[in-house]
DNA sequence: GACAATCTTTGATAAACGTCAACACAAAGG
DNA sequence: CCTTTGTGTTGACGTTTATCAAAGATTGTC
């Protein structure tokens, strides 16, 4: 499951001249920073590059920097004494991450963090862009936006495992998924191996394995390996929503 | 449960010339605001009280201010469609709350929130708050500070959700509390309804009830009403480890 | 002090999920 | 080509916790 330790920063990528500042804006954290301020955050930044299953480094350790995923995936898990591990976040190209922990007065990371696929991100140093934030009032609301969307992210996540059964947490992923690409043409592509995935749903790999079963003799979905073909809508719908959220009209995204 | 629904704010109090600032002052967000700023932070405020069991917002509402408790408490909590209700956080005096909202395009609130006891709070005008902090990156920081914490919380709250069962929870919870307040000889005071308490640890009340009843068998706790005396300390955090957290030094008090 | 209302406890029952173990299946590598 | 390793599936079984129902406790009120 774990590939091996690295030095706390998986092996180290020579900075590309190319398009750095334009990856860079692709972020909504640095998208509004004027020519300047993007130099100085390149002048601050690292680019690393994890292959699968890669520490990028450990809950408890110190945090000195945050970062950005440009290619890959990254996933952000806790670790039971047991050894149970629960994915709290996966993080897709253009987002940041552990970029909270700045303010912490002994900052630690509250996460282990490693690779998913082959996987490339910039590092930042926290005190440099702490000392950049000081000095751009807008950065600091475009961060603190970003915090607070987290926190709404997260409080959804605890109705979820707390008011939803496994079941009605599967169902309300896919319907999610289903919604957020009905380009595909009824079709979710889970780019994630479904036991990473099981463990975000807080769901046993056997338990998720089964949940998708039952849902295929409904005839609520079809599953071809990793790519699982709606077939009711609806029917998916009750049961995410037979223990769903009410008492706010929650965007379906949040 | 509920008493009624106060529209949106409860009733008003008249401000108190009294001690205004040197109550602001007491949270950490208003903590180092110099006077003319204080001065500012009051001018936008509304006293308000509440009784047990009132309204302050519901979940979906349009969130135009943020709350700092000063007397009584605060929970927060999410509603499921068949009227299961989970406590998100329970907010006490000198702490504020709602804050995050603040940063969204268009803030609502992602919780509900009611009164335990008599309670009474300030409000805040967000968007003259917003004015002030665009003139004072320190109260940025602070304010950002705030947040990280509140974000690590939340991420401790998922792994207990997750990795911990419900015993552990509230095996955890006693410790926690036990080491918070050694000061009051053994004896930790719940002051919350055991209802409240144990939706805010995920339980249902019998199964929390079934669970102080186990830990007084087996000779770890003695309960006497909402107080309960810890016997074997060391019992207990068996428990709450058995299924804990590891891969960090995190903070008991996390 | 007595009554009502609410909160808490207790018991019996059942469902959901986790655990353990074996097996299938695919991709990777000799 | 055949092993090997990782990953997903299936089955049998046990435990935990929710649910339903009802009886005690507490608290507040008249």
């Amino acid at each position: 499951m774990v590939d091996k330790l690295i030095d706390g920063a998986g092996c180290l990528l020579k900075p590309l001249e190319r398009s750095v500042s334009s990856e860079l804006k692709q972020s909504y954290l640095f998208a509004r920073l004027d020519e300047e301020q993007i130099q100085r955050v390149e002048a601050m930044s690292r680019r690393v590059g994890l292959s699968d299953g890669q520490y990028l480094f450990q809950a408890g350790e110190k945090a000195t920097r945050f970062y950005l995923v440009t290619q890959g995936q990254i996933k952000l898990y806790r670790l039971a004494l047991n050894g149970n591990e629960k994915v709290i976040e996966i993080i897709s190209p253009g987002h940041t991450f552990a970029e909270a922990s700045m303010f912490q007065e002994s900052p630690n990371f509250p996460v282990n963090a490693s690779a998913i696929g082959e996987t490339e991100l910039y590092s930042f140093d926290n005190s440099a862009f702490l000392g950049m934030l000081r000095e751009s009032v807008d950065t600091c609301f475009r961060l603190m936006g970003d915090m607070s969307q987290r926190l709404k992210r997260l409080i959804k996540e605890i109705d979820d495992l707390t008011l939803q059964s496994a079941t009605g947490r599967v169902a309300g992923f896919l319907w999610g998924r289903w919604n957020a690409g009905k380009a595909n043409g009824n079709t979710i592509e889970l780019n994630v191996p479904k036991g990473v995935l099981a463990s975000r749903l807080s769901v046993k790999p056997e338990t998720f394995s089964r949940i998708l079963h039952n849902f295929s003799e409904q005839k609520l979905i079809q599953v071809h390996g990793s790519s699982i073909e709606v077939i009711d809508e609806e029917g998916l719908y009750r049961h995410a929503e037979s223990a769903g959220i009410c008492g706010g009209s929650l965007s379906p995204d949040l």
